[in-house]
DNA sequence: GCATGATCATGC
DNA sequence: GCATGATCATGC
C-alpha cells in the first residue's frame, strides 16, 4: 500500500485521531468502500482487521510493533453490547498481547511489554448486535486512552500475581479469576496446545493479557459519559488497590457485633442488617467512593461463620427459569457469569456469647479448576428439566461445589418447567463446606 | 453438624 | 408485587 495515499499524517497524533474521530457515530459500510467482509461474523476479529485494512489503509499484522509505529499507538477495536437495562456492557475483555513466560519473568511492569502495548491506545468501541453484518456495526466510541494513574496500582497488583506464579514455576496454576482488573486469558481452548515456562518442566496453557469484560464496562462508559458532557474528570488520588481500599473502610468496625453496627451506624435491627451495614461501609450513597467497586465488576455477599469457620449457611444466587435452563449451554448461562463475578465477603464471626461480629473481609471469584465441577451440577439440573422432573435437585452430596435449592415465596410459589407440572422456584447454591475452604485459602492470602 | 425445604424482609 | 439476598426450621 502507497504510504503517501494514507488519508492522515501517520507522524501526527492529532490528525490520526482526528481521522479516527469521524468513525464515530457510522458503521464501516458509510465510511468505508468495504463491500463486503470475508464470510461475515465467521471469522473472530473481521472487523477490527478490516477497520485497519478499509478505513486506516494498512495491512493488519500481528508483529511486536505498534500499529502506528511513527506515534506509538495501539489501535484497539472491541465490542459493546446492550444488558437488559439498556446500558453498555463490554461484549468480551479486551485482549492486548500474548505472554511469553520465558521472558516476562525477567521484565518489571512499568517497563513490561504489556505496558508498551497498553499505554497509549486508540480504542474504538463498536455495538455488537447479534445476526448484524459486522460492516453495519455502529461505531460508539473513538478515543485515545491510556491507563489512569488511578487505576496503575491495582493493576501492577494483577500483574505481579500472575508473573509470580510464573517465577515460582506455577504457570500451569494461573487463573483469570486471581485478579481484578487485569488477567492473564486462555488462548486456544483446545488442549493440544501447550507451552513451556521457564522454572518448571510442566506444560502450561497459552495466555495473554487483557482487560476484564467488567473493567472494560467502566473505561468505556466513563469514556462516552465523558464525550458527551465534554468534560473532564479529575483523577484521584487512590493510592491503593481495591482489596485494600476495602479493608481499610471496614477496619474500623473489626470485631463489633451487629448489634453495635447497627448502633453506631444508625440502622435499625432487621433481617438485611447485614447488607446494610456493608453498603453503609461502602459509602454506596455517594457516587464516587464506590467507583473502584463497578469498575471491579465487584459484588458484595454477607457470610456468616460458625466458631470452626464454616459458613452457617450457604450462599444462593438467582432462582433460574427451568425453561431457559433446557436450552442454555453452561457457557452462556447466568449462574457461570455469576461464577465469573468477583465477590466481596463480608466475614462474620460469632463469639461466645452467640453475637455475630465483623470479622474480615475477602474478594472471592470461583477458581476456574473448580469451573467443571459446578458445570456438573448445571448439567445434572438441566438433564432433570428435559426429563420433566425440574422436582428433583441436586444435593449438596452429590457435587463438590455447589447444590439445587428451592428459593421461592413459600412452597406455593411455583414456575413452569418445559416438560412436567410447576414446580416450586430454586436457584444454585454454593455449598458452605466448599466456601469454608475458599474463605481460607481467599484470607490466607 | 449437616442437608434440605421453607420463608422472611427489603428494595425496586 | 416480585426478585433477591439472607436466614430460619426440621429431621437425621
Amino acid at each position: 500500500m502507497d504510504q503517501d495515499k494514507l488519508p492522515y499524517d501517520k507522524f501526527s497524533v492529532d490528525s490520526i485521531m482526528v481521522y479516527a474521530e469521524r468513525l464515530e457515530g457510522h458503521t464501516l459500510r458509510e465510511m468505508t468502500d468495504a463491500a463486503e467482509l470475508q464470510s461475515p461474523n465467521r471469522r473472530r476479529g473481521a472487523f477490527g482487521n478490516a477497520v485497519e485494512q478499509y478505513y486506516f489503509k494498512y495491512k493488519p499484522n500481528s508483529s511486536q510493533e505498534p500499529d502506528f509505529p511513527e506515534v506509538g499507538i495501539e489501535l484497539k477495536t472491541t465490542p459493546l453490547k446492550r444488558d437488559k437495562s439498556g446500558r453498555y456492557v463490554a461484549k468480551e475483555r479486551l485482549v492486548v498481547n500474548m505472554i511469553d513466560y520465558d521472558t516476562v519473568v525477567n521484565e518489571d511492569f512499568e517497563r513490561s511489554h504489556f505496558m508498551q502495548k497498553a499505554s497509549k491506545v486508540l480504542l474504538i468501541s463498536y455495538l455488537w448486535e447479534k445476526d448484524v453484518d459486522p460492516l453495519d456495526y455502529k461505531i460508539v466510541l473513538v478515543d485515545l486512552w491510556e491507563i489512569p494513574e488511578v487505576d496503575l496500582v491495582q493493576m501492577k497488583l494483577d500483574w505481579e500475581t500472575v508473573v509470580d506464579k510464573v517465577r515460582a514455576g506455577h504457570a500451569e496454576d494461573i487463573s483469570g479469576s486471581d485478579t481484578v482488573y487485569l488477567e492473564a486469558s486462555t488462548k486456544a481452548a483446545d488442549s493440544s496446545k501447550r507451552r513451556t515456562q521457564p522454572f518448571s518442566p510442566v506444560l502450561a496453557k497459552p495466555r495473554a493479557w487483557a482487560l476484564k469484560a467488567s473493567y472494560m464496562t467502566a473505561v468505556e462508559n466513563e469514556m462516552i459519559d465523558r464525550r458527551r458532557q465534554g468534560i473532564k474528570r479529575g483523577a484521584g488520588e487512590k493510592d491503593m488497590g481495591v482489596l485494600e481500599l476495602v479493608r481499610s473502610r471496614f477496619e474500623p468496625y473489626f470485631g463489633l457485633s451487629e448489634e453495635e453496627l447497627a448502633q453506631r451506624l444508625g440502622i435499625s435491627k432487621s433481617k438485611d442488617l447485614c447488607a446494610r451495614i456493608t453498603k453503609r461501609i461502602l459509602g454506596v450513597d455517594d457516587d464516587a467512593e464506590i467507583d473502584e467497586f463497578v469498575k471491579a465488576g465487584i459484588k458484595p455477599k454477607t457470610i456468616r461463620l460458625r466458631a470452626n469457620g464454616t459458613p452457617k449457611e450457604s450462599v444462593s444466587f438467582p432462582a433460574f427459569d427451568y425453561y431457559k435452563l433446557a436450552e442454555t449451554d453452561f457457557e452462556d448461562s447466568d449462574f457461570y457469569s455469576y461464577l465469573q463475578t468477583k465477590y466481596l465477603f463480608v466475614l462474620y464471626e460469632i463469639d461466645g456469647e452467640g453475637a455475630y461480629r465483623l470479622r474480615d473481609v475477602a474478594l472471592w471469584q470461583m477458581p476456574d479448576a473448580d469451573l467443571p465441577e459446578a458445570r456438573r451440577c448445571y448439567e445434572q439440573m438441566r438433564e432433570n428439566v428435559r426429563r420433566g422432573r425440574a422436582d428433583v435437585s441436586v444435593g449438596a452430596t452429590e457435587n463438590r461445589c455447589c447444590h439445587v435449592r428451592p428459593h421461592g415465596r413459600d412452597s406455593s410459589d411455583t414456575r413452569p418447567q418445559p416438560y412436567g407440572p410447576p414446580v416450586v422456584k430454586k436457584c444454585f447454591w454454593l455449598n458452605a463446606h466448599y466456601l469454608a475452604g475458599e474463605i481460607a485459602r481467599a484470607r490466607g492470602k
